[in-house]
RNA sequence: GACCCUUUAGUUCAACUGGAUAGAAUAGGAGCCUCCUAAGCUCUAGAUCUGGGUUCGAGUCCCGGAGGGGUCACCA
């Protein structure tokens, strides 16, 4: 409709003669009365014309020629909008299109073709997640849904590094406390890992392998955290409603000489210098105010060689885009693997991020600080057994990622019954239900008529509907689920005002049947927005 | 101190990237179930941190100021 409508817009601006032609924005009004669609193109023309903007539009106006069955009205109002208000064969039009494309409906082909590798969580396998992760796991798994319903190829990647010192004293905090249901003398490694969950692996090896292992060194009670960890992490990941393609480990990076060959290449291009003792990488180069280290005196990389040697991994397997998942802390490092792997020859643009602000976590009423080894944290599978999974992807969800999130675990927990998820949900089993009932009620033997949908509260439904591709759409390439969110908020209140002013069982059987295909378009849509955020979409309540 | 994010109703968030009368949800006040699910609906009350600037038009962009969060290690 948009391309049409700058078609005649464009028409009828010949008459100007103008030597360069504006561009010609059309937006929907907030306001219903404003019409369905908008446009400021009079008022970008008042500066050059030298005329006031008005007067432009009553004359793009009285050039116009457009088609009566998709547009009922032309308006010029306020400082020199013009308004356009859509034909009702055009919504019938439209309906009958959604109908007809069921339940693929919303679907675009905007990254048809592309590959797309989504990277998140990624949290090293030292504890359960945490609240603090759910947002990443979350977001990750909601952008990569979104990206496919716009028609990319998309892979979803866990990296991880289960090396170095944390899972050094991870290992050795399971050897303690091992020793310790032993009844033996251990010490507690400083610094270690104080959580329950620590214990609970030591029973466990205590149960398969009894004293065995008593003389052992710690990297056996390492494996077996690493694998009880990865295993409950899978676990709640699976009752979130996520999936990994892949999980990647940062060490296979050493093995494979990556790690060498990053250095070594860009050593060759005199981006690498050592100093100190220590191997440089010259971010001066790329703007920044100081060189960074890549590798410590004492040998080790820091963090930026293997992310920037994971970048180069990723890119050369052919992705035309990868995501990164990070949270505010991340954001300083992120500027150096771009530089790194432009320098490496990568294109940085393939390289994209969605950084997130932290979560606040309000318990009891009080901001804490959550810390792993302390274990005075919240896990993601105590929060869901409170609220459920339902809730707890929407409420991760609700808010754009780049505000602080406070998360009210109080709140959140009697959120049960005021929960704006259910009001999605609740709008969703309520035409189920009605369905259900007209089912039994009505048998039909003409065709389908939607030209009986004459009420505003059915035509302004209509037109919620058909927006839903472009709310994808635009939450996909913002990579704000929220903004999903809030048109199926838009959905939801629409169908409500239907389901009120309009009823559909007891009316005559062609109105009937016209009201039931909508309800059923409305629940489809319902449904699909529903499975893009993970969410379940319930038949009953 | 430098950089990034942020400041909108009592509270938690929106505002289609510069558009028209700033929207929801919750807290409050008043109503609505012999009627397809009241987890709902209809009223009502309530907000752009503070100065300047840019233009037809600013919550949105620019400069200054004030609050909150984060990052600035040869820690990951």
């Amino acid at each position: 409709m948009n391309e049409y409508l700058k078609e005649i817009l464009s028409a009828s601006l010949a008459q100007f003669q103008l030597e360069e032609s504006p561009e010609i924005q059309l937006e929907a009004p907030k306001t219903a009365s404003h019409g369905d669609a908008s446009t400021n193109v009079a008022m970008l023309l008042a500066k050059p014309l030298r005329n006031n903007p008005r007067a432009i539009a009553q004359q793009i106006v009285d050039e116009l020629n457009y088609d009566k069955t998709r547009i009922s009205s032309v308006e010029i109002a306020g400082p020199g909008f013009i308004n356009f208000r859509y034909a009702e064969d055009y919504l019938y039009n439209q309906l009958e299109a959604i109908i007809k494309q069921g339940e693929h409906f919303g679907k675009t082909d905007s990254r048809a073709g592309q590959k797309i590798q989504i990277e998140f969580v990624s949290a090293n396998p030292t504890g359960p997640l945490t609240v603090g992760h759910g947002r990443n796991a979350v977001l990750g798994d909601t952008v990569a849904r979104l990206m496919e319903w716009t028609g990319a190829k998309v892979e979803r990647e866990y990296y991880f590094n289960n090396a170095g010192r944390q899972m050094r004293v991870l290992g050795q905090s399971v050897q303690a406390r091992y020793l310790e249901i032993l009844g033996l003398d251990a010490e507690f490694p400083e610094g270690g890992y104080e959580g329950e969950y620590i214990k609970d692996i030591a029973r466990e090896l205590v149960a398969n392998k009894g004293n065995e292992l008593i003389d052992s060194e710690w990297s056996p009670f390492k494996e077996k955290a690493e694998s009880a960890i990865f295993a409950d992490i899978d676990g709640t990941l699976k009752r979130m409603n996520i999936h990994m393609d892949n999980h990647f480990n940062e060490f296979s990076l050493y093995e494979s000489g990556d790690i060498d060959s990053v250095v070594s290449r860009l050593r060759e291009k005199d981006l690498v210098y050592d100093a100190d003792g220590a191997t440089w990488f010259k971010t001066t180069e790329f703007g920044k105010e100081k060189d960074t280290v890549l590798i410590k005196s004492t040998g080790e990389p820091t963090y930026r060689l293997p992310d920037i040697a994971y970048h180069a991994n990723k890119l050369d397997r052919g992705y035309d885009l990868c995501i990164d998942i990070f949270g505010a802390d991340h954001i300083a490092t992120y500027p150096d693997v771009l530089s790194g792997i432009s320098a490496l020859g990568y294109d940085p643009t393939k390289v994209d991020v969605v950084v997130y602000q932290f979560v606040t976590i309000v318990k009891d009423g009080k901001p804490f600080k959550m810390s792993t080894r302390k274990a005075n944290f919240v896990t993601l599978d105590e929060l869901m057994d409170e609220v459920g999974a339902d809730v707890t992807r929407f409420f991760f969800l609700m808010r754009s990622p780049n505000t602080h999130l406070e998360f009210d675990i109080a709140q959140a927990k009697e959120a049960g019954e005021k929960n704006p998820v259910f009001y999605l949900q609740y709008a969703h089993a309520r035409i189920c239900s009605i369905l259900r009932k007209a089912e039994e009620e009505y048998t039909f033997e003409h065709a389908l008529d939607l030209k009986q949908l004459k009420e505003n509260a059915e035509t302004s439904l209509i037109k919620t509907l058909f927006k839903f591709p472009k709310a994808i759409q635009s939450a996909a390439d913002a990579k704000e689920p929220h903004r999903l969110i809030n048109f199926l908020n838009d959905v939801a209140s629409a169908f409500t005002t239907f389901y009120h002013d309009c009823r559909i069982i007891g009316v005559e059987p062609e109105l009937a049947q016209a009201r039931i295909a909508l309800a059923k378009t409305t629940a489809l849509v319902l449904k699909n927005g529903l499975i893009i955020l993970g969410i379940t979409a319930p038949e009953r309540m």
